[in-house]
DNA sequence: GTCTATATGCCGATAGAC
DNA sequence: GTCTATCGGCATATAGAC
């Protein structure tokens, strides 16, 4: 009991202190936001901050880890795979869509971090080869059932995530669109039309 | 001759100061980019940078729709336009990826940049409303040849951006393929089935 | 684990001579 | 237009009590 309640305390402040920067970056930018200012929105004290993540650059880190995981666990739980490839690809990308509208701040934070240099090349890799590779999986599968075009497979990975970072950044702009079904359909047209043999 | 010797000298120092932050922001970012560092680099006082620019903002916007235009210039005055869409679209796709290849500093720009805090929604705007805005009459043109998909215009733009951009970071992280002619032709026909109609 | 207090250096921008 | 010199402020990170 002692041990999970030190347990919840901790991660209570580390968590707040998590919530704070997301805030903060995406509103003010990385470097504009200081970790002063993050630790008062956090009601910690800066030692507290720099108690639980040892720089300002891994709290971004993390965070960008810490976001994906989420991003890449509600969009799995939430679809139910038929092994149909383009009605699966169509679930898994109406959910991320669902996924991004539900959550602005985090939206955002991927709009702006994911191309960016604060992101270093190691968090980057652990997101690609571990966190998604579930996707990585699902578009060779559709190549060797001829389904997806066999085009090279980095650059099938990095159109896929081009193309969500435009959708997202398009029902950003647009929010009241969010629930349209026909922009909604249109958005999964121009990604499986691209991909697909 | 004397106006002429003073406008060049003018240009001079504010596109040495130009260059210099093209340089710096994208091997180390905007704010962990120092003006004392951009004028040390340009060869120029830090009085002088403040002379040209009323502030470190003013740069990276400024630089943005410098590159942006000179990208504009590039991909238009290297196309014939033959009045076949789909074959004016790949000329202006293939000269994009050759500018980008070929400037591998503004094309980092781009990918850091495009999507950050930093540029301003003034500046954005008057990218895509003024020095791009032949993109976006290309694809109206093709809508109402019906070769282009009839998506909502702004879906559209957004999804080439975003292709666009995710074909040049492949290339940035494949230099070796930058003249691959398979991996060129499959980076438009991503971009191309998607859209097309 | 959390706090207060603070070290120390660098930042953007300005003043004013030339 | 360009320079030198400099100001006031704020940044990250640490020290050490509790």
């Amino acid at each position: 009991m002692t041990i999970e309640h030190a347990t919840k305390k901790h991660t209570d402040k580390k968590n707040a202190i998590l919530a704070s920067a997301l805030a903060l970056f995406v509103s003010q930018g990385f470097h504009a936001t200081s970790t002063a200012s993050i630790a008062k929105a956090a009601g910690v004290a800066t030692g507290t901050l720099f108690h639980h993540f040892p720089s300002k650059d891994s709290i971004i880190n993390h965070l960008f880890l810490n976001i994906k995981q989420e991003f890449a666990d509600t969009i799995i739980s939430n679809s139910q795979v038929t092994g149909d490839i383009e009605l699966d690809a169509n679930t898994l990308w109406q959910n991320a869509i669902d996924w991004a509208i539900s959550q602005p701040l985090k939206q955002k934070f991927f709009l702006q971090f994911s191309l960016s240099a604060e992101i270093n090349t190691a968090t980057r890799q652990q997101a690609m080869t571990g966190i998604l590779r579930f996707i990585v999986e699902l578009i060779e599968k559709g190549q060797q059932q001829n389904i997806v075009a066999h085009y090279p497979i980095d650059l099938l990975l990095e159109n896929c995530h081009g193309q969500y970072l435009a959708a997202i950044r398009f029902f950003t702009d647009h929010p009241e669109l969010g629930q349209d079904t026909s922009h909604r359909h249109a958005s999964f047209q121009l990604f499986w039309k691209a991909i697909k043999a």
